[in-house]
DNA sequence: TGCGGCTATTG
DNA sequence: CACAATAGCCGCAG
């Protein structure tokens, strides 16, 4: 296997290929597979066993894996192949592009200058076997009108290590257009280093899909248990439980019609009912009256028993929870939004009383680092504010801004992020005001944001990411409606902008953590918007900790070279995610 | 059966 | 109670 891999390596390298250098990959166990470099030199390789080839190449040249999407990542973590680099199409036409759809028709169209609308269809004849019957249309995968033949971009062909070459060749061409297209972005000097650290996400959440969180059944168990008794052996028992809960609620209720507590609209009958009269049902609503009724205490302890017996419950464990004590999800790079990383089986809104629940390995500790205030610092950084920027040399940069405002800390913090969230109304309003004179750069730079959102123009973030703001939504019903959503698109954009800043610098930190952890041993098994957890052995704890907050210098530098903001890690080494102060 | 509304959880 | 996400149940339309 040696000698078929040591071939490869050879003929990448007469084709010019260094470390680090781009080159296109399209796999098929069994069949082979097919390579691409920039030099347009495709590579067709019969092989049993690609992914044995593959490693030696890794080991040995360690190139960047041009992927088409994480499809391909996930075939070779599955066989057992973790590559340090790649370039992920798909995830970079997110970022050049917007939205979420990056199928290879798309990103061919994208960089084409073919508009998406007129990308041709995969009809319901495009079937595996009927793509064959057409013989000669998988000989030219460009059509005439310029597009990706749907024969090939549908993906249905039957792989031969020519048609795979053919099709690493077509990516590898993508690739050299999308870098292009980044580079030439004026105001977005970093986005082709976005595009890199997004791509290696890509191969992130393969691994993080494979891998899973480390968990402790038994204590999971326990937690449950708390809210909503043991586990039941019978649906009849499970009944009875449902039925105890909400009989406890009921008993604080005037008798009369039974009720059905997972009625928004009956609950708030029954409320009014007792006299408490509320628009809505909301627990922060109910909280300020938890004492005006027994009633109104009950139910809102029925709500978190119901939601764990729901959600997160019994049923939850052993859907997701593996024989391994791992919780497995699905992870993606990035929302169809402002670019923020996203997971299923939650992962990402798994009640704080769980987190007990996560537990290292035998011989391993979590090291968990937690970026602090991160959404502000990145406004000063992707705003260039001087004056905001200073006071992110605090460790706490609400302390600073309190005293420029001449108010207390809370409402210094309301102020900035109510700013970055688009509030008009409510406490704060008039510390708002003076944010606009103590930091009038920051301020401009979200008021751009805004004002493009209302008009409907599309904007990019710091690192290059497109928000797209086209008004596509039904027509308003009245001016009223109208003023509205375009105010809602002007927050929305007001927040992407920062929160999809963020989510760049953070996959920024992500990558560099798992490019320099695995010398450790360690590797990251959750991420949480500005927080990493990574499981290292136990003797490499301290030594994970200072990795991540160099990495965190590193990935600063590496998305904003000028180092103008600094930003800070919470960061300890702890057997159970619970352990952190947080 | 599909979908919008309401609710809760996280950042 | 603004911004983002996943997810479950209810109630209504088809």
């Amino acid at each position: 296997m040696g000698g078929a891999g040591a071939a490869v390596v050879e003929e990448l390298r007469r084709s010019g290929v260094a470390r680090g250098d781009l080159v296109a990959l399209a796999v098929a166990p069994g069949v082979g597979l097919g390579l691409a470099t920039p030099a347009r030199r495709a590579i067709p390789i019969a092989v049993e066993g690609p992914v044995a080839v593959l490693d030696h190449v890794e080991r040995v040249l360690r190139p960047r894996w041009v992927l088409w999407s994480k499809d391909t990542a996930e075939q070779l973590v599955q066989a057992g192949l973790r590559v340090a680099a790649c370039w992920d199409i798909a995830a970079v036409h997110r970022l050049l592009a917007g939205g979420w759809r990056a199928e290879p028709a798309r990103a061919w169209a994208e960089v084409h200058g073919l508009a998406a609308e007129t990308i041709p269809k995969t009809g319901p004849l495009d079937l595996f076997s009927h793509a064959e019957q057409l013989g000669g249309a998988l000989d030219e995968p460009v059509r005439r009108d310029g597009h990706l033949s749907p024969e090939w971009a549908g993906g249905g062909w039957s792989a031969t290590p020519d048609r795979l070459a053919r099709w690493a060749e077509l990516a590898s061409s993508v690739a050299a257009l999308q870098l292009g297209r980044l580079g030439g972005l004026p105001d977005q000097p970093r986005a082709v280093t976005v595009a890199r650290s997004e791509s290696a996400v890509e191969l992130l959440c393969a691994e993080l899909s494979v891998d899973g969180l480390p968990m402790d059944c038994g204590v999971a168990e326990e937690v449950i248990a708390g809210f909503i008794g043991p586990r039941p052996r019978t649906e009849d028992e499970a009944a009875a439980q449902r039925s105890r809960r909400d009989a406890e609620v009921l008993r604080h209720a005037p008798p009369g019609a039974p009720v059905d507590l997972r009625s928004p609209g009956q609950v708030r009958s029954l409320l009014r009912q007792i006299g408490v009269e509320v628009p809505d049902t909301r627990a922060w609503r109910l909280e300020a009256l938890r004492h005006a009724h027994p009633l109104v205490d009950a139910i809102l302890t029925w709500r978190k028993a119901e939601r764990m017996a729901t959600t997160f419950g019994y049923a939850w464990l052993d859907e997701n929870l593996g024989e391994d004590n791992r919780l497995r999800g699905a992870w993606s790079g990035c929302d169809g939004a402002a670019g923020r990383m996203t997971a299923s089986a939650g992962l990402h809104n798994m009640p704080a009383d769980l987190r007990r629940a996560v537990l290292a390995e035998p011989g391993h500790v979590f090291v968990r680092a937690d970026l602090g205030q991160i959404e502000p610092r990145v406004l000063a950084a992707v705003s260039g504010d001087e004056a905001l920027a200073r006071a992110a040399m605090a460790d706490d940069m609400y302390a600073p801004v309190a005293r420029q405002l001449g108010v207390d800390r809370a409402t210094a913090k309301v102020a900035v992020l109510g700013a970055m969230y688009g509030q008009t109304t409510g406490r704060g309003l008039q510390a708002l005001h003076r944010l606009e004179s103590a930091y009038p750069v920051a301020m401009a730079y979200l008021e751009r944001a805004d004002r493009a959102g209302q008009a409907g123009h599309d904007l990019r973030t710091y690192g290059g990411r497109l928000l797209p703001m086209g008004a596509s939504s039904p027509p308003a019903a009245s001016e009223h409606e109208a003023r509205g959503r375009a105010a809602a698109r002007g927050r929305y954009a007001r927040n992407a902008a920062v929160q999809g800043a963020a989510a760049e610098l953070f996959k920024v930190w992500a990558a560099t953590v798992r490019a320099r952890g695995a010398q450790l041993g360690a590797g990251i098994v959750l991420c949480l918007h500005d927080e990493l957890l990574v499981h290292a052995p136990v003797e490499h704890g301290d030594a994970v900790a200072r990795l991540a907050e160099a990495c965190l210098h590193e990935a600063a530098h590496r998305w904003a070279p000028d180092d103008s903001v600094r930003f800070v890690a919470d960061i300890s080494a702890i057997p159970r995610w619970s352990d952190a102060k947080g």
